[in-house]
DNA sequence: TAATATTTTTAGCTTTGTCTAAAAAATAAA
DNA sequence: TTTATTTTTTAGACAAAGCTAAAAATATTA
């Protein structure tokens, strides 16, 4: 396999979750920085390897096959992203960019020695779930920061938005996985929440709030 | 700089070595795996980009420019075969094609921070240098077997051959770097060498003496 | 339901890196 | 120093992955 078709493949399942009755092709082209034109090239091409079941105008599904290929992909990136930030001292809004190279090194055994190498992580420095050789991952009751009642406490668990300047972000208000968050009031108008965090008080924004995952 | 690019450049790099009058189209080709004809449409390339200075039918050199980029990728290559072997197991003889693939992986700060991570290591699995960021390497006087008078004592310090074969027959006859070898025989008409490692003796040809390098 | 807008596909072109076959240059042999 | 051989380059073609512009299908709106 291709990287490219990697790249299409790891697209569709991640996609595929949002929309379960078919990913469009401008949606893959969206995510791709690519042309619809290419994308439905490559499904064809996609098509032909029974990596997807595609029809014409119909949306895309991934078969078995080509959901377990996205798995391993999304394992490698994940993987790589733990080793980035646990061994070589990167910091999570640093590690997406590389992780996206090195998810498509060809080795069975690299993979899975790294893998044990790392202890066998469950989670990536985002808080995503990292599947194992067979592709199985663990799934966490997880919800929005936005979902939760006035008086909670939680603790953030993941990022919905993984981009740089979301992370960043984090940063500066110094949020991290592990972070306990408790919920003061909400602003019915806007959605704007304010929440104390490390003994101080923020204030944040409904897109903030929609993008953090605590439990 | 494309992986294609970098390929091209190392093996000119490692040839360069060889054949200091310009090294040659076919050399190239036979090293690469491909076609003359593709390697003179890629030295164009090179040459467009500074990185070679190559005249039709004279043969080519790499620019200082095109030197330190090889320097760089070999670098790569051999901090990657260190990590491979120290850090998740491989053996010396597994360790050669994965790194193939991890060398074109650009981030300087990936590169730097592994480098750190396996503690400026000055040696790869196989003895060859590493060079540094400034792409300074040491110099190491070493000698192959096969010049070693009878009566001394050396150790293993590095291959010259570096194919899975090679390295698989001294995993068999237990020889690996840091092994101690006392020459003991050298018979004149084919070269065969008798030699004492690990308190046994081992008889082995021209062909492995003039292989193995030792200090 | 008919007209309009959006999405998707097709057709044809481009770039990168490869190939084969033929031509040209350099080397070696006679 | 001719002739033959080997090496290298050129010419033309191909597959992968992308693009633009136009056509076709689907979805939306009036
Ligand atoms: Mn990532
Ligand atoms: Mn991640
Ligand atoms: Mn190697
Ligand atoms: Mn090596």
């Amino acid at each position: 396999m291709t990287t490219s078709e990697e790249n299409y493949l790891k697209v569709i399942y991640h996609l595929s979750n949002l929309s379960p009755k078919g990913v469009n092709t401008n949606a893959i082209a969206g995510m791709l920085d690519t042309k619809a034109s290419s994308v439905t090239d490559m499904l064809k091409k996609l098509s032909d390897k029974e990596l997807v079941n595609y029809q014409k105008y119909q949306g895309v599904f991934l078969t078995e096959k080509g959901k377990l290929s996205a798995k391993m992909i999304v394992r490698n990136h994940r993987l790589w992203e733990v080793f980035l930030v646990e061994k070589l001292g990167f910091a999570w809004d640093e590690v997406h960019e590389v992780a996206e190279e090195l998810e498509h090194i060809r080795s069975e055994k690299l993979i899975n020695q790294l893998d044990k190498f790392l202890n066998f992580p469950s989670f990536d420095p985002h808080g995503d779930p990292i599947p194992n050789a067979k592709g199985e991952m663990p799934t966490i009751a997880k919800q929005l920061l936005s979902e939760i009642e006035i008086g909670s406490t939680i603790t953030c668990v993941g990022v919905k938005d993984t981009s740089v300047d979301f992370l960043q972000y984090l940063n500066k208000q110094q949020i991290s996985l592990g972070t306990n968050i408790t919920v003061l009031e909400k602003e019915a108008f806007d959605g704007t929440i304010k929440i104390e965090i490390n003994h101080a008080v923020l204030v944040i924004s409904d897109k903030i709030a929609n993008n953090l995952f605590v439990k």
